[in-house]
RNA sequence: GGCGCGUUGGUGAAGUGGUUUAACACACCGCCCUUUCACGGCGGCAUUCAUGGGUUCAAAUCCCAUACGCGUCACCA
């Protein structure tokens, strides 16, 4: 009796062997220097921040070699998997920009010729090498019942011993061809366990690409290579995927270091090149002086969808996480600011080796950049688009006052150093309201006047200013003349500069007398330039707001 | 507990033996500019790189120990 006939009876339907799989996804026609990644997640709901800095990464280093990214789905874990999974994380990646070259689209479809990309569907293959694994005495069932794996470690604690089935604690190396073949076929319940070569004693090295070169001892565990619902463990799922999608490196969290040895050991007892890999940190949170992992469950802004719904741009995100990655990328953006993150050079050594601190300040203050360097057309579109999914009222408005919200969006915009209003498209409207009169009409007003307070000052003010001075032909410089006219008729300095070095002699001074316009119009003591606001209202809605003022004020 | 990794300001960090009296950015504070706000300008914010030892003419940078943090030790990924 050989391991041949073993492999047979666990294996009996078998019909291709790791040659024929060889053959049909062979060596990808790229050029020696093209990186092959992958983003390889459980649908276990939806894509986390970690998760998407990972695929962001996988993405850039592929793009950037004119290499190939492609989404591989790991479900062998059937009780992880949650309904629309897969449509979960295909919409988080799109909503940010993450495209793929390969992969899975949803539970049925996808693209590509490596695949399929769903690990549930390619039991048959991994079938193929354990099967090739058995024959080969490089693997064994294992018939240790949870009782007896739990005695196990028990005696191990006892002896203060190193955990684990390994050596002399793996009993069912030991058994017998013979036996193991007569316990499988009378029906006994079995795992399949790879027989380690390793010893423990011996130290291998394995290099990282972004934590160096790492040493540990070699594996000398017998870790389970398939489970008893009959599919692989990841740790096997992954040698045979990445070696037949002919991936170059596996990027992902460096919760996986540990596994390096296995891994590592795994890729050479198959006699192939094990890919390059590169351990990313995983990003941090500080809850009351404490750093701890950005948790899903307990950080709204874990989740992908909260800057979806937030409305934070997709590139401003993308900027975001490639400052994460690359911390010399904000200095170089700073430095070639007509250039694009493709433009970039990505590389691994320049990945943080700690965990870095998710800094969502930082974000805002990047997505407020990005914001205000953008053509107000553009910024009009995004906007449409994210109202649409998320306000209906407001996308009403800007949709039937498109020029106006352009015009509106535009103020101060087009020039060297443009106004940084906005930080994300859900703060627009708070920001804005006043300029709608459906949305000004129904808000609670609350005029925010500031030196000027006096009610029927603040009136006479307005009415003469509309009755006298305002032209809404005037260009700004003349505008501005009236209103300092306007300020010398009620005794109030046509200069600031004036009024500080004679403070006695005034009421105050042209800024109070703005402020007051500005308030009587808008009711917010900040805004953006008010010759703009006033040209967009147009000289009737000017005294529309007046009389409103005079009814609430 | 074993194994592995990490530790530079409030935050992200540059830094790989001398040009660092530690870059840059965010945040914060002050002043200036200014019709508001925003922008912008100027200045402040680590005499010190977790701690303690060593190596060296010279250390944030190399070595050792300690502390702390993180990861991992499943028929989960």
């Amino acid at each position: 009796m050989t391991n041949k006939d073993l492999a047979d009876l666990i294996f009996p339907n078998i019909t291709k062997t790791i040659e024929d799989y060889e053959k049909m996804y062979p060596k990808r026609n790229l050029p020696e220097s093209a990186v092959v990644t992958r983003f390889a997640p459980s649908p276990t709901g939806f894509v986390h921040m970690g998760s998407l800095l990972a695929s962001f990464i996988e993405r850039k280093a592929a793009k950037d070699t004119n290499g190939v990214f492609y989404l591989r789905i790991e479900d062998t874990d059937q009780e992880r998997k949650v309904e629309n999974g897969i449509e979960g994380i295909t919409t988080d990646l799109k909503n940010f920009g993450i495209t793929i070259d390969e992969g899975a689209l949803s539970e049925t479809e996808e693209i590509g010729a490596y695949g399929p990309y769903i690990q549930s569907k390619r039991k048959e293959i991994y079938d193929a090498f354990i099967k090739y694994f058995l024959e080969n005495g490089m693997a064994y069932p294992c018939f240790c019942s949870k009782e007896e794996l739990d005695e196990i470690r028990n005696a191990q604690e006892k002896r203060k011993d190193r955990i684990g089935y390994y050596g002399r604690y793996a009993k069912c190396r030991k058994i017998p061809i013979e036996d193991a073949y007569n316990k499988i076929k009378n029906g006994e319940e079995f795992i399949i366990r790879l027989k380690s070569p390793g010893d423990f004693n011996k130290k291998i090295v394995v290099k990282d690409l972004v934590k160096g070169n790492i040493s540990f001892p070699e594996n000398d565990l017998d870790i389970v290579i398939m489970k008893k619902d009959g599919l692989p463990t990841y740790h096997f799922a992954h040698l045979v995927d990445d070696y037949l999608m002919r991936t170059t490196h596996v990027i992902r969290g460096d919760e996986w270091v540990s596994s390096l040895p296995t891994h590592v050991q795994l890729f050479n007892m198959l006699g192939v090149k094990p890919p390059k890999y590169a351990h990313i940190s995983p990003i941090m949170k500080e809850e009351n002086g404490v750093k701890r992992k950005l948790s899903k469950r307990k950080d709204p802004e874990a989740a992908m969808s909260y800057y979806h719904e937030k409305g934070i741009p997709t590139e401003a995100v993308q900027l975001y996480l490639m400052t994460l990655a690359n911390t010399n990328f904000e200095q170089w953006m700073d430095a070639n600011k007509d250039k694009t993150i493709d433009d970039f050079e990505f590389s691994f050594n320049k990945i943080s080796k700690s965990g870095g601190l998710f800094d969502i300040e930082k974000l805002h203050n990047i997505s407020k950049n990005y914001l205000s360097r953008i053509k107000a057309t553009e910024f009009y579109d995004m906007l449409v688009n994210y109202s649409k999914e998320y306000d209906e009222e407001f996308y009403e408005l800007i949709t039937k006052y498109k020029d106006f919200t352009i015009g509106l969006l535009n103020i101060e915009r087009e020039q060297k150093k443009p106004r940084k209003d906005y930080s994300c498209f859900s703060e627009v409207k708070e920001l804005v309201w006043y300029m709608y009169d459906e949305l000004f009409d129904k808000h609670e007003k609350n005029y925010e006047f500031t030196n000027i307070t006096d009610k029927d000052e603040i009136i006479k003010l307005m009415n003469t200013y509309i009755e006298k001075y305002y032209d809404q032909k005037d260009e700004q410089q003349d505008w501005f003349e009236k209103i300092k006219d306007l300020s010398e008729e009620f005794g109030y300095a046509r200069e600031v500069k004036e009024y500080k070095s004679n403070p006695d002699n005034y009421k105050g001074h042209v800024g109070d007398v703005s402020t007051v316009i500005r308030v009587a119009l808008t009711t917010k003591s900040m805004t953006p330039n008010l010759y703009d606001i006033m040209k967009l209202f147009g000289k009737e809605r000017i005294i529309k707001r007046i009389e409103q003022l005079e009814k609430n004020i």
